[in-house]
DNA sequence: CTGAAAGCGCTAACAG
DNA sequence: CTGTTAGCGCTTTCAG
């Protein structure tokens, strides 16, 4: 029989109430009286059960962390879902990561679940986490969440932020990776190595991450007074496999090429294959610079030259935002955090030499 | 202000009994009842609250999932855990994807949470979500978790499962890959396409999987009447580096070494390196096999040859066995189960010539 | 500063 | 087959 919060008031000679204002720090207890408490608390390895807090307090004291995945429903029964961490291998896992870490801190624990997202889906199917109130708060990992579902959030009051992903129309609180900046960081240094025709392979057009790595590239180019050849763009889906096919165009189309940006660094696996087919070299035909630093980045040969994105501390600071958003004077208009991004050097980029 | 039971039980004109045993669908109750209350239920949008459920029940219908990560102190504070994602790059994501859906789908919840395993801990850190009864049973993944901690786990009577990692010695419920066959599958392959001095880089000895994939190579070889030469054997743990290292020590000490079996894609990935850096080819020179057909499989050149570990598989069975041993009837002997492997032959082994 | 009492929303005997 | 009643373990007024 679990030890409930009588035993330790009987144990201590004090009442419940008393017990409870001391095991939430309250104020208004005596010093003795408090030190008798913790001393029966301890004892009796007393800790109070959670299901009956949250009947009172109406707090869970727990967050759900949902990743959307897009589904093909052939691929549903197994390892559908498997299918899709091929474009995002760990993005959302590395994030949750610093979830876990900062949620744990805070006392809090932390709900996980997937947004299924079917394309031929008929109805809403709400986690039960959410309808069954036993979650505070919710982090949307990796945007894209239908408006239905963010809706029906908001008419129930659940707070929510998003991470990684956004909309630029987003009136929701959310903290991203500064892609702007990294877009910028990525090509101002190639720039700086001499190169001039510099290839770029977004990811999705639709996503305001590849929005605003084109606009990192764009004012890089700007800063050096470089024009823009439209012809030098080409993009993705996040996948290996396109960016294979996205380099095969830029690599067929673009003579002079010395240089290539790609969103992302799973791309840029595929980007890489498709330079080695043709049997030009890294870096000494071909710089190649990838986004996020993932783990792979580490294991290419040559190592990676990307801009890192610091994905536990998006997670990290997604929990307090959401903390904050739940709390009752958080109730503001919607913020965003943007978290820096930084360039990190290692082999795939090489210097062009002068060869006016 | 949420709706209550009593607001569905008002409207349907029955006692709060009645539509909590039509809620948790027990026989005796009429037809038209059922039915009326069926109607509240869907006219006020009404869904019982978790918390007070758990409350009356002392079930949570939550499962917690765990995964240990080593840490070290020095990391500690920042990516720390991912300098560990280095080894085991998505293994437990792989079965959180399963976890998830099987709990999901059977309406349970699932917490997620880290055990990070400090060398120089002092005291045990449990989780809240363990100390305050906010989950009915445990996914334990990785393996490897202190003495102490399971000891806790089995006073408290809280029921756990291992999964993907476990030990020999190991009185308690588990599911993992099998390891042994998987092995065996490895090299029976290699050796049918007439390999015979055949490399193993095994993961660390301490592990029981290592174990069984040694077992694994050791039937394969002993079934073709191919005689064990220990000096083909290495270790290393987990990580690309000591792939790479391992290889090193084999292709040095080894003359006429035409195929290696790494224990895992990881290593796999730093063992390539090894053999290309000495200007030879895959497969021509040296035919290489993983484990586990991770996400960087598919992404070799050329792509992976490797032993497939169902991870969602392990995942959608873990939970499972977790529920059963939840269940009265299911406090029997602690079982294991053991799922399959499978061989996908890709590119990175070559068929040898009969050269006599 | 401390205690008594009410009640959160639900389930589970037990009557009828 | 349905309703009444009594809690589950905790927090929170409100008195003392």
């Amino acid at each position: 029989m679990k030890t409930t919060i009588s035993d330790v008031a009987e144990l201590a000679d004090v009442s419940k109430s008393t017990v409870s204002l001391v095991l939430n720090n309250r104020a208004n207890v005596g010093e003795d009286t408090r030190a008798r408490v913790f001393k029966a608390i301890k004892d009796l390895d007393y800790r109070p059960l959670k299901a009956a807090q949250a009947l009172t307090t109406k707090k869970t004291r727990n967050i759900g962390f949902m990743e959307i995945l897009p589904v093909h429903e052939d691929t549903e029964n197994r390892d559908g879902a498997y299918g899709v961490s091929t474009m995002i291998p760990t993005f959302a896992y590395d994030v949750a990561r610093g979830v876990e870490r900062e949620t744990q801190r805070c006392g809090y624990g932390l709900l996980f679940s997937c947004w299924y997202n079917r394309l031929n889906r008929t109805k809403l199917e709400i986690p039960a986490m959410i309808t069954n109130s036993w979650v505070d708060g919710l982090l949307l990992v990796g945007g894209a969440f239908p408006d239905e579902f963010i809706h029906a959030l908001k008419t129930w009051c659940i707070p929510f932020v998003f991470v990684g992903g956004h909309s630029a129309a987003e009136t929701a609180n959310c903290v991203f990776a500064d892609c702007a900046s990294g877009g910028f960081q990525a090509v101002d240094y190639l720039i700086s190595l001499g190169h001039r025709r510099i290839g770029f392979i977004n990811g999705p057009g639709s996503t305001q991450t590849s929005f605003d790595k084109m606009q990192g590239y764009l004012s890089a180019l700007h800063k050096h007074h470089i024009e823009l050849d439209e012809s030098l763009i080409e993009s993705g889906d996040f996948s290996a496999q396109s960016g294979y096919e996205a380099m095969c165009r830029l690599l067929d189309r673009c003579p002079g090429l010395t240089a290539v940006f790609v969103g992302f660094d799973g791309m840029a696996l595929g980007a890489r294959q498709a330079v080695l087919e043709r049997r030009l070299r890294i870096p000494e035909d071909i710089s190649l610079i990838g986004f996020e630093d993932g783990w792979i980045a580490t294991h290419f040969e040559p190592a990676l030259t990307t801009v890192k994105v610091f994905k536990f501390e998006l997670g990290v600071a997604a929990v307090n935002m959401l903390f904050e958003s739940m709390s009752a004077e958080g109730r503001r208009k919607p913020k965003k955090i943007i978290i820096p991004t930084e360039l990190i050097v290692r082999r795939s980029c090489r210097r062009l030499e002068e060869v006016k």
